[in-house]
DNA sequence: TATGAATGAGAATTCATTCAT
DNA sequence: TATGAATGAATTCTCATTCAT
């Protein structure tokens, strides 16, 4: 009896590894293609586990791209939980806050087309989810109060949207590293090379801090 | 009787128009759904062209995204030509290109959408141009002279490269149009109501202009 | 009523069945119109099975012809094993072969049309088979030593190459056959009566065995 | 008016010209992809001429082919008349029968695909010429001539039907050279090689004249 | 005689999804 | 929980042929 209940065990273990195995092969599909451009055939042959399957634990391929946003978005912000910008000083945090977004965009850069193929739909996948909340950062009021600390101490300037302020952080990562090859092609240099990534780093900083910073 | 037959000939028959037409409403459908969702039936529909006309004139569908980016490209820069900025202020310069950059995409969310889906197609369509030269914009060497000037004249600090600035510029309004249905859904926030626009251009400038003049 | 079960198990679901019913459906089509002329969609309708279903088990329309041939060719090498041509002498041995090639053709008009369409592609088919050591025929080891076992014993001439040999013996009929609408009309005679059929094999067996016997 | 009616000459000519060039072209592309894979648009691009003119000069695809036919026929035909069998001696003119059929085999493939295709669709092009007189061989009549004067001289043997030593002796060449690329690849040995060549015309002339010759 | 524009009817192939076990 | 078989509705693309000049 016990070994049945061991293999229960197990076959439950297997239920939630299947799933997560099925997520993790979306994820690499839908960031390569699209949602549009995603096919469920490969996904299924990408995590080793039949097609129908994908549909008993995800009903159909929007409801699957909605479960793989809602998972990169919480992956981010986990990650944002641990940078602990309320122990730094003020302009210290702002920097690691542009610091962070940049690398995790260059590390993720699925993340990047996911949210791009999100746009493309408008949204409907985001306003869907019952988990919106997750999705929403806690950095928003965290960055409110270090902008507030910052005013108080006379090293930033007042009225400072930390919603404006947060999407403008980004959108400079966001724009370069999700245009890139366009951009690239266009203006006739790799913009991926280490001393480009280096120099727009500094750009970036440069641009939030000198707007942040008084005077 | 001569103007009627003109009108007439004018109407059918002609390769130019029918190409034009085809062309419209290829940017109408990609910019709604994307490279991967564009149905090349609703293309001739649209256009009230017959579909093996789509297939004489571009060849297909990966062709005729082609043409519609070049065309839309030729579109933004003819409207950049059209700025004089040259005949300007230095700071005045730099904040009509903000604004500039920002209305035009708030009028051609379409071109927003086809950057999107050539970015998610790693803008091969682009590479693949023959015509990357006439995509290239002219603004970077003029706003290189403007960056120059405004350096000379003391407005502006130095060691500001063109192209990090232009990115950015664009950057800010992009990322806040393309990705506004996902953020107004996790900010709980309408990005799209008229004060939200008008204080997203405000913020836009001061980041930009903070950046730009000397301290 | 297990048997009935078990029946509708046969009937149903059953994947060899459904492959082999979608080939012989693609034998006949193939047969009676080429691979060009070949519809995917009549194809469905003779199986009574989904169009779908074709490309699953068989990916696209010229490899489902490949099957088609290596299975016609695997069936005309079953026959020629069953001949036992070893067990006759060397003389009735070769008349054996030119009057079972003969019927063979006769009887499989649809072997004939199927060679015909592979060489139109260049045997593009036949090189892309991996099979294609299941094709070739057993014959040409046997009849070698048929020419020697006729040779040793003083009825057949020696310096026979055995490829040649079948080649020659296939083509007598293989023409005839393949070619016969076409040489019907410009003879202005019926070479398909039963009369022309028997003098033609009369004519092969005279041709071949007139080359093979000493004098 | 001279000078008109000159320039009308030209036109008449070209003409001519055209419908010889629009032939020329529909030669080789039924010989490269058969009646079935023929594509009127590479037809006009070959001939560098419009495609609507194909149907002005020849009504549709099909009577297209049908004068492809006819011309191909033509040609093999006048290059039989030229052989002057009737001058030689018996012998001599079946072993010169045999060598030009493989020699023309040799240098007009297309003639073989041509064959193949007429095949396929059952002669029909064949049986609606108006022509087929034209297309039926005068060397018929001519090889009965020889034959018996072969007799008559002791050399051949009697009892041989023109046609089917007609039939057989294009068979051995026509088998051999249509299918090559299908047995090249079962005998694993190249048989367009010039010493297979050389060897198959050898074989070809022994087993034609072993039948022929009186014992 | 010559041509570029236009078309309808198909053709192969794809895809998300459901069935039966 | 897991899977291979089966499907209908699209979807891109093709092709012979005709139109208008």
């Amino acid at each position: 009896m016990s070994v049945q209940k061991s293999s229960q065990v197990i076959k439950t273990r297997d239920a939630e590894r299947s799933r997560a195995v099925i997520l993790n092969a979306a994820l690499e599909e839908f960031a390569l293609f699209g949602l549009g451009g995603a096919r469920i055939d490969r996904i299924a042959e990408r995590s080793n586990l039949n097609k129908r399957l994908i549909y008993y634990y995800f009903t159909d391929k929007d409801q699957l791209f909605q479960a793989v946003l809602e998972s990169a978005y919480e992956q981010i912000r986990e990650r944002e939980k641990k940078l602990n910008l309320q122990s730094l000083e003020p302009t210290m945090a702002v920097r690691t806050l542009v610091e962070f977004t940049w690398n995790y965009y260059l590390e993720h850069p699925e993340f990047l087309t996911l949210l791009n193929s999100a746009n493309l739909h408008k949204a409907r996948h985001i306003q869907e989810s019952p988990n919106v909340r997750a999705l929403n950062s806690p950095l928003i009021e965290l960055l409110g109060e270090i902008l507030e600390k910052g005013r108080l101490s006379g090293e930033f300037r007042g009225g400072i949207d930390p919603v404006q302020l947060y999407v403008s952080i980004a959108a400079l990562s966001y724009f370069y590293l999700s245009n890139n090859s366009t951009l690239s092609s266009i203006f006739g240099r790799d913009l991926m090379s280490p001393k480009a990534k280096s120099e727009r780093l500094s750009h970036m900083c440069e641009v939030i801090l000198g707007y942040v910073l008084r005077n």
